[in-house]
Order: structure tokens, then C-alpha cells, then sequence
DNA sequence: AACCCGGGGCG
DNA sequence: CGCCCAGGGTT
């Protein structure tokens, strides 16, 4: 059986790779800024972004020497921004302590922030051909429909399950290029809905095809209720600027900036938040006159769904309290900063 | 082990 | 609207 799996699955590999930039790739660093982008993220959505950081940062050295901001910035919009915050404190040991040069070892590899275990091993057998087999969502698939593995993906049980058929599959004699033909067969053909079991060359010893099945796997555990937050943002102008900070890394949006933020439970008027204890400590005193409030926005992330409204304001003195560190800037200084989503799509409507 | 972290596309 | 995506870190 396993031999079937190997064998039909190398063949179908060299006939259907895909023709992506990083592809047969064996420079490290770009392996690696690769995979970092392409965690939780479809390869169509991480595409131009790969493009524009290879262009902005071409080598280890250059991303290592950048302003945080501008690499941020350069992440807009592609979410999980832990990831771009590790990716600048990896570059940074790569750069500095290692001479530029990756390590070339999965050990060596799983030290740097932001590389797990399927990063390690995918640059380890890109990048180096050391055989670590490759564990991400599309290799679950594939082995959990082929050998009917119905523990939970997500679950402890689970995840030693997955690790151990995957190393005990890989071809080693060619890593590389057996982890992109079992991606490559997850993503294309073995694929979450509408699977191409009708022309699969694995059929014929599928498990998950012969019991019916293909629909319920692989399994997951429940998921966590979403949480609804209610986002009240203050623009505060003052002579042309607005106020703005860089959030902290308690909460989403880490490394992002915003507006003066008043979070409540459920929505609230301009008029009533304008008397919550909250904005009358920052407004107080400031002369601030209510200008005009946005419509909600709505953002529905996987864990949370937040709604954001913007109130704006302006005052002749533009007074704030010094406690936290807001900072006034003008439009053009705010174009060079990152925004979530939600917040540069209010920017983009509203100039 | 449980929880948290974005955003987009698709059925 | 729910699911899924080339996962990783923290508690």
C-alpha cells in the first residue's frame, strides 16, 4: 500500500507541478520569506507579496536593515502580523550572527522566530534536500483521506499521527521534491471540497474513498465561538493631522497603527460614547467639537468579528492626554504607516 | 492542551 | 454564513 501511494504519487508530482516563483527554488532566503508568507494563506493571495518584498528586500542582508515600519507596511494586509514581526528578528539573526547564511540543519532552522516545524522542514528539504518530511494542511488531507485517519488534525493524538505516516511516506532519496508533490496533490487534486476522486491516481487504495469517507475528512475539533467587538474610533484633527499609535502585542493588530479606541460591548451613539468616562478623560479640556460619524464597518475574522465605527473630531488647541503615546501626523506620514483593514478602508473612503 | 492571531475566497 | 488556507507562539 505504501508502496502504491509512492509510487503513483511521484508520478502524478512530475507531471503536475506548479510554475511558481519559489518553486525549485534553493536559495534559503527566499525559500524561506516563501513559506513565512504563504502560512494560513492562500499561495494566490501571498503571491504579489512575495514579488514586492523580494523587490523591496532581495537578500537577508537588505530586510535585516530595514525600518520596521516599511516592513510592515510592505505586510498590509496580509494578516497575522506576528509573522512580519519574526520574520525582521529572523532576518536580523541570520543576518548578523550567522554572516547571512541560513542554517543549514531542521534544528538550526526551528531556532529562528517564526519557523515551526513544517518551515523547518520545508526549507530543510527545499533549500538543503535533507529529508524532513512537510506537515501542512493539504499533506493532512492527502493522508487522512488515503489512509482513513479520522483522529482530529488539531489534536495531539492527531498531530503525532500525521508526523508519523508523513516521515514514514517521504521519499528520501528526493525530499524536495516529494513535499511539493504531496502540496501540490493536496492543493489541486485532493482538494478540500469537490475532491477529483474520479481520475485519482490513489483511488484505487484510497480508504477514505471506499467507506464514502472523502466529505468528513480530514476530521477537526470544534471550533471556539466568535466574539463580537464593537470598535469606536476617534479622529481627532487638529490644524490638518490626526492622532494616531502603534498598537501593542496584547491584542490583534499588533505592530499596526489606529485611532484613539474606545471599546465597548455593543455599539453605542456618538452622542452617548461622547459621555463614557473613557473619551471624556482623553477629550476633556481639548475643546474637541463632534465634526461627523462614519456607518459601521465590519470585519469577520476567524475568531472575532469587529465592527468599527469612526467618529470624527477636530479642535483648535488639539489637546490629549500624555499618558499614551499618541502621535499627530499628517496624511502623507500616514501613508507610509500599516492600518488594519478595516481602518485603511475608512482611510481610503474617507482621504 | 487550549487559546490567540487576519484576511480573503468560495460554495 | 461557515469553512479553509504552504502555521506559530504563548499561557
Amino acid at each position: 500500500m505504501n508502496e502504491v501511494f509512492t509510487r503513483n504519487l511521484t508520478a502524478w508530482g512530475k507531471q503536475n507541478r506548479r510554475p511558481l516563483p519559489w518553486v525549485g527554488q534553493k536559495d534559503p532566503y527566499r525559500i524561506w520569506l516563501s513559506e513565512v508568507i504563504l502560512q494560513q494563506t492562500r499561495v494566490e493571495q501571498g503571491l504579489p507579496y512575495y514579488e514586492r518584498f523580494l523587490a523591496l528586500f532581495p537578500h537577508v542582508h537588505a530586510l535585516a536593515a530595514a525600518p520596521e515600519d516599511q516592513v510592515f507596511k510592505a505586510w498590509e494586509g496580509l494578516g497575522y502580523y506576528s509573522r512580519a514581526r519574526n520574520l525582521i528578528k529572523a532576518a536580523r539573526v541570520v543576518s548578523k550572527q550567522y554572516g547571512g547564511s541560513f542554517p543549514a540543519s531542521y534544528d538550526g532552522l526551528r531556532t529562528l522566530p517564526g519557523v515551526g516545524e513544517y518551515t523547518a522542514a520545508a526549507i530543510a528539504s527545499f533549500a538543503f534536500d535533507l529529508p524532513h518530511a512537510v506537515v501542512d494542511g493539504n499533506v493532512q488531507r492527502v493522508l487522512a483521506r488515503f489512509f482513513g485517519v479520522r483522529h482530529p488534525v488539531d489534536s495531539t493524538l492527531g498531530r503525532k499521527t500525521f508526523r508519523e505516516l508523513a516521515d514514514a511516506v517521504l521519499d528520501r532519496r528526493n525530499p524536495a521534491a516529494w513535499n511539493q508533490a504531496m502540496m501540490d496533490f493536496g492543493s489541486q487534486h485532493c482538494k478540500p471540497r469537490q475532491p477529483l476522486c474520479s481520475s485519482c491516481p490513489l483511488a484505487d487504495h484510497c480508504v477514505a474513498l471506499a467507506r464514502d469517507w472523502v466529505g468528513e475528512l480530514p476530521a477537526k475539533r470544534p471550533k471556539a465561538a466568535r466574539r463580537t467587538r464593537y470598535f469606536h474610533y476617534l479622529v481627532l484633527e487638529h490644524g490638518g493631522n490626526r492622532y494616531v499609535r502603534r498598537r501593542d502585542e496584547s491584542d490583534i493588530w499588533a505592530g499596526l497603527y489606529d485611532f484613539p479606541l474606545i471599546e465597548k460591548s455593543q455599539d453605542l451613539e456618538p452622542g452617548e460614547l461622547l459621555r463614557e468616562p473613557e473619551a471624556k478623560s482623553w477629550l476633556d479640556d481639548g475643546g474637541w467639537e463632534l465634526r461627523e460619524s462614519s456607518v459601521w464597518y465590519r470585519q469577520a475574522l476567524s475568531h472575532q468579528d469587529i465592527r468599527a465605527c469612526f467618529i470624527k473630531l477636530s479642535s483648535k488647541s488639539g489637546k490629549l492626554p500624555k499618558d499614551q503615546d499618541w502621535q499627530a501626523l499628517a496624511p502623507d506620514k500616514m501613508r507610509k504607516l500599516a492600518f488594519p483593514r478595516v481602518v485603511a478602508r475608512y482611510l481610503d473612503e474617507q482621504g
